[in-house]
DNA sequence: GCTTGCGGTTCATTATTTGAACCTGTATTT
DNA sequence: AAATACAGGTTCAAATAATGAACCGCAAGC
């Protein structure tokens, strides 16, 4: 890998992390060289992605990503576009509906609308969404080009609960009915006790650039609910996608 | 410059830009080989820091800062702390108020509230604030310990209007002043038209963070007129700081 | 006062970055 | 419709930068 791309996963890897970190620790945990490492860290704080606690020399994630953020957020104002949409769906399906965007090989959370009901399921801001294991994952992938499917699927899947779908073929069948019903439906397969239905938010050229998805606690939503559900998160992911890119439709 | 310092000034170099940029304009701009410049491209492509348009082949800022801001952001909610002071500051003056935050080696504006005036003084956020010729780079720099000082002057002094002190000395004279009152002045030495006043915003263990600025258009606001305002503009950072780091004082 | 473990640094070895020249496709000009 | 210009993108020998084992100095714990 290039030096590049380690340092820029280095400073993932400190995002990550809920606390400060020292050094050491630091380069076990990227497994580099503890010089390597803090060759980076000098390097990313100086252009302020990385900031050092004076006292503590602890490393953390700097202010620059800030700045960026709001320049881009200027230019393709994505969750602003969408808030009001996830928060009507958040109201209509009285549940927690979260918002992800495609970025860096990954699906991350960007937007969060909880449910107004007491009993309801936290979804964490900035978390990864498993492609084959999220509901948002499947609806993102299911309207992928057949080869980036591929890809996506070659690697070993990962197991994270005892209903986690890890047999690729199996994981096709699902996309395939994801772009039947244009929602597609996850059930326990990435967190215990929750069900969820998601929807792609597509670009006009049709390739998906994040999805919509609303999450329910098993308790009390079953999968003949999220199939009603599902058709109120499709359209409102096209909803989305028409204010966003100007298309009425 | 290593590697990943080039990387990250062409990632810095995208975001100043206003517009997508193709790889031959962008390697010129940034005194790149285009060979370089396409691998730093993909680097950053492939971890969301930039994105590539399907259709022009133009480059663009990605959507990774925008999680990296939510998360540092969680930790330090530095802009969502200072807002209502800003805004109380903002209807106070009744001018243009904003707020910069020093990171990556320059000060840049995070925040700003406009003066409900008509005629007003606008402030881009995301904008870097030359250390000798803002009010804000004079607040920050007068709380700075005397060696930073001296490196932030040694070079020479850019002029940007017919009233920019690029004298390092005099600039010293100013920064004992703010040292004195509390707050820096700076007469349209940025900009033609615009009169600032700024305070610096300090951390627990003195040091510097960022400034706070009230920024006025001469037409309306003269020497006195904003010494008036100066202790207005340093209570309001002495508050931010305050809430932001818990200390009452 | 000895040991451990931390942040940080050094410098010969090693691997990566570099860039002139080169493709290839597409507008624009003649 | 052929010729030109210029865009994005790629190649590979030469040049340069990254690497990491061993090191230092310091503070905390024993």
């Amino acid at each position: 890998m290039s030096t590049i791309g380690k340092a820029l996963s280095l400073l993932d890897l400190i995002s990550r992390l809920d606390r400060d970190i020292g050094l050491t620790d630091l380069a076990r945990l990227a497994a580099l060289d503890k010089a390597t490492a803090r060759r980076f860290l000098v390097e990313l704080e100086s252009h302020g992605f990385v900031e050092q606690d004076g006292e503590t020399r602890r490393y953390r994630l700097g202010a620059a990503p800030v700045r960026l953020a709001r320049i881009r957020q200027a230019r393709f104002p994505f969750v602003a576009v969408a808030a009001p949409f996830v928060r009507a769906l958040a109201d209509e399906a009285g549940e927690t509906v979260h918002l992800s965007e495609y970025s860096g090989g990954r699906l991350a959370t960007i937007h969060v609308e909880d449910s107004s009901q007491a009993h309801r399921v936290i979804v964490e801001i900035g978390a990864a969404l498993p492609f084959h294991a999220t509901a948002s994952g499947l609806a993102f992938l299911a309207f992928l080009p057949e080869d980036e499917i591929d890809r996506a699927l070659a690697r070993p899947l990962e197991r994270f609960t005892p209903q986690t779908t890890v047999d690729g073929q199996a994981v096709r069948g699902f996309l395939r009915e994801a772009r039947e019903r244009g929602f597609s439906i996850n059930r326990q397969g990435f967190e215990m006790g929750v069900i969820s239905a998601a929807a792609p938010v597509l670009a006009p050229n049709g390739r998906p650039v994040g999805a919509l998805a609303v999450a329910a606690p098993t308790a009390r939503a079953d999968m003949a609910k999220m199939l009603e559900t599902g058709a109120a998160v499709a359209a409102a992911a096209r909803g989305i996608a028409g204010t966003y890119y100007g298309t009425k439709r």
